[in-house]
DNA sequence: GTCTAACGTTACCGATCGGTAACAGGTTAC
DNA sequence: GTAACCTGTTACCGATCGGTAACGTTAGAC
């Protein structure tokens, strides 16, 4: 309805300042400090106002960024998700083709993990397990937007584990890739309770290869 | 300073009334209507106006039992750590002196969990897992009356199994327990995310008797 | 009858929650 | 220059949070 038609070119969006590298854009500076505070203080206990002046701005620049609390929450549970699978490709990479090597990686990683501190700097002392399973205690049942990120996650780490042991020829590959799960998902629970790897993690790769030995008789 | 003197016997405190039993005192309505709240939503999903009125009483007689919400929530923690040790002592009970029929009753008590509900007319579809365990992604890192209940319960949880361990003549039984606690910590954790015996809890009585199997030689 | 403990009710407190309106620079592309 | 965009700032909204003051009612113990 303006007197100027149509936009230039619609598909060349959002030129303008690369945003220095020491000094990222303002959206990105939020989103990176909700990340750090919802996993160390749980999601329910920050607010969007703590949110935004850790990240240096205030609270009407954080909801020009998002819609809401939530659209928030979800792009934290994404981002989380991506940093899993990252770790996982990481891991598991060297030992392509050895499907029980690569199961033994990821347990020897994750009692590493226990033990290694998020980051130098921060004020977390631990590990606090698994971002996207301790979000889904602050979850409400009725928000299935949120909840369905969190279920398709743990769904394709079931598939995943599941694939390893189909793969390492177990006589129950169903069972197998349940039972890692059950230990990786204990380990990353248990990291609530037990600060660095104190608790019952350091029992997973003895644990896990007990299990593979078992199924492959 | 008053001028009748000291009370007139301070050890018999508090009769009266002996609270019928379709309608018990106050304080006891709210402990369990908060018990139930609380693991449904999460502690801090539920304010104590909600407790007070779903309880059928308001917040001002909630405060006439209980000095603060912390409070209700030690004790919401502790009433569950009961109800938990109760379990466990009436499903080992019938095997005792044989622990490792003890650890297989555990498993299979603990899938049979997943797939009841928690109450009949409860509006909770399905059981949620650990409450102490889910309490502590909520209870702040500074809080340590409340991390204390949480961590004493879960030690107690491992010093437990690695007893049965111990008893049932495995070679390294603080490992074994250490494994078998993964196993159950991990069902408890994904119950969060599948619901009912979806998950991969179902593979806990296989993988723990392999994982027995495995420490017996 | 009287005393007292248990309970209900209404109103209020300061703080914080998620979310919005309106205005003032500042930078960049054109 | 100028239009478009990004950002900061202040003030505000209704709702809810945990927690308290003050007053009324009921019922059992003595």
């Amino acid at each position: 309805m303006s007197v100027k038609a149509a936009p230039p070119d619609s598909a060349k969006v959002s030129r303008l300042a690369p945003a220095t590298a020491d000094r990222p854009r303002v959206r990105d500076r939020i989103l990176d400090t909700a990340c750090e505070l919802f996993y160390r203080h749980g999601i329910r206990a920050v607010g969007v106002d703590a949110i935004a002046s850790e990240a240096g701005t205030n609270k009407m620049s954080f909801y020009r960024s998002f819609p809401s609390k939530d659209d928030l929450v979800a792009e934290y549970l994404a981002d989380q998700e991506g940093e899993y699978w990252k770790w996982w490709d990481e891991v598991i990479g060297p030992y392509a083709g050895n499907p029980r090597r690569q199961v033994e990686a990821l347990m020897e990683s994750v009692v590493d993990l226990a033990r290694r501190k998020i980051k130098e700097a921060s004020g977390c002392k631990t590990s606090r397990g698994c971002a996207l399973g301790n979000a889904c205690v602050e979850i409400p049942e009725d928000n299935q937007r949120l909840g369905d990120i969190v279920h398709k996650y743990k769904n394709e780490i079931r598939k995943r584990l599941r694939k390893l042991a189909r793969e390492m020829g177990a006589k129950e590959p169903e069972v197998l890739g349940d039972a890692l799960m059950l230990l990786m998902e204990g380990s990353y629970y248990t990291r609530l309770t037990f600060p660095g790897n104190t608790g019952p993690v350091t029992a997973i790769t003895k644990a896990a290869r007990a299990l593979v030995d078992a199924h492959l008789t």
